[in-house]
DNA sequence: CGTAATTTTGATGGTCATCAATGTAAGTGG
DNA sequence: CCACTTACATTGATGACCATCAAAATTACG
């Protein structure tokens, strides 16, 4: 089956297969609906690398759970370039943003082959009311959703350096509990240019950094594989400003 | 009555005498319970300038709707300053970035003389399963925050003047919907500090970009009193980056 | 294997933070 | 009511950080 965007719906039962079964907004409705006999309307999308999961103005009528696979949130400057708000790995909900509105606002564009759970809004006013399951999943959803925000505007306050350290270590913990376990590597879904998009930040600016941490050994990568060798000297850069970075050329006049 | 923070609860019936009323998603949980003969949980809480709504690590038990007054939400840098992520207007939802949270993450605090609305959390999710017009309404105060925060992305990445133009617009507008008029001046409640911490200026950029604004004719104003003289003018250098600016000394040379 | 996209590195300049100082308003207590 | 304190606002001088421009190097891919 094919819709519009040239999309894939994949199965009739979508937590089949899917690692976060039982604990993402799409299980929950899934089985809130279950629990009264509904047919489950929730559905599985399949995308491609670069394939759009919903355009700004598509009409605003389900939101998502990544099952697998990597999306970008996108939106468009005044000047007309591209602004990444955000980076959806498995368990992110997709489109919360657009409750209550009628039209998408921002662009869903995925990074690599993924899978995504489609929640439609119908479905998820009607559970809402039948299982209190359902408002808990999705208040959670939308709270850390808040808190990523609120922790990504403060982070953009921050120098380039810390930036991106925090990212890293961002990602690192996002990994972390992903896999449940202590894991030092990873490769990353999206280019440099993405990264400074999302951090704004110049693609040269993006590149410079990781190259200077890899020179101070902090972290070792070969392309969008990257190695974590101090996690601890990311979390003090990343909490740090500028003033402690390089006690280097201090004293050097 | 006065409870632990030394706020004041005033009405059983939160919203005689309110403009908000029907118009809120306070007034939607108290017309729900009512509906079901439930005596309403929702009270009316006043604060005097200074005076916080919540603190950081406070229990998240309830959301807030401002009645009337002014307040900011912030929150403290890994520097250990003050970073405001909103200014809240009557109308406006405070505490929803604490869905799914247990403990708030920011802080409120009333700008002047300020009457919130105070929703329990048990109310909300009672009456959610009782009334489509909680979610619908709720649905609505959570995109339009997170549309406000995207909005607040983009307007940093974007020079300080844009950033000022963006702001003063903003404010224009809210204040039109609120009164339902075309006024063109107003008065802003948050100092020029806060301004340079909500919109990540340094207060002495703020204050030159007033001036500037000033000269230019765009607005004129005495302190925080601020007459909007060319609107347009604004709309053009919210939208436009520093490239056209001042095609004063463009070529003087 | 050639073309395009992405990444890296270097040089230069602009925007804005920072430091410093003065001016103004607001509030306090004698 | 006026000195005094404290907060807030304005204006100027200096420099840091990072965007921008330019070009080479590497990777991806048809």
């Amino acid at each position: 089956m094919t819709d519009v965007n040239n999309t894939q719906t994949v199965s009739q039962f979508p937590c089949d297969n899917c690692l976060r079964s039982g604990r993402c907004l799409g299980s929950v409705v899934v089985k809130a609906g279950a629990d009264h006999q509904r047919a489950s309307e929730v559905t599985v999308v399949q995308l491609q690398r670069g394939q759009p999961l919903f355009r700004t103005g598509d009409a605003a009528n389900a939101v998502y759970v990544v099952q697998s696979g990597a999306l970008k949130a996108r939106r468009t400057s005044y000047e007309g370039d591209e602004e990444i708000l955000a980076f959806r790995l498995p368990g992110d909900a997709i489109g919360l943003d657009a409750l209550g509105q009628r039209m998408q606002n921002t662009e869903a564009v995925a990074l690599c082959s993924t899978r995504v759970c489609r929640v439609p809004l119908e479905a998820l006013h009607r559970e809402l009311r039948s299982s209190p399951e359902v408002s808990e999943m999705l208040f959670d959803d939308v709270g850390r959703e808040f808190e990523r925000l609120h922790e990504h505007l403060q982070t953009e306050r921050r120098p380039a350096q810390a930036r991106i350290a925090a990212f890293l270590l961002a990602q690192l913990k996002r990994r972390q509990r992903l896999f449940g376990a202590q894991i030092d590597r990873f490769t990353l879904p999206m280019t440099r240019v993405d990264l400074g998009r999302y951090l704004a930040l110049a693609t040269e600016t993006v590149s410079r950094m990781f190259t200077r941490l890899q020179q101070d050994g902090v972290i070792s990568c070969d392309g969008n594989a990257v190695q974590v060798l101090k996690a601890t000297a990311l979390e003090a850069m990343a909490g740090a400003g500028a003033e402690e970075r390089a006690p280097a050329l201090a004293k050097a006049a």
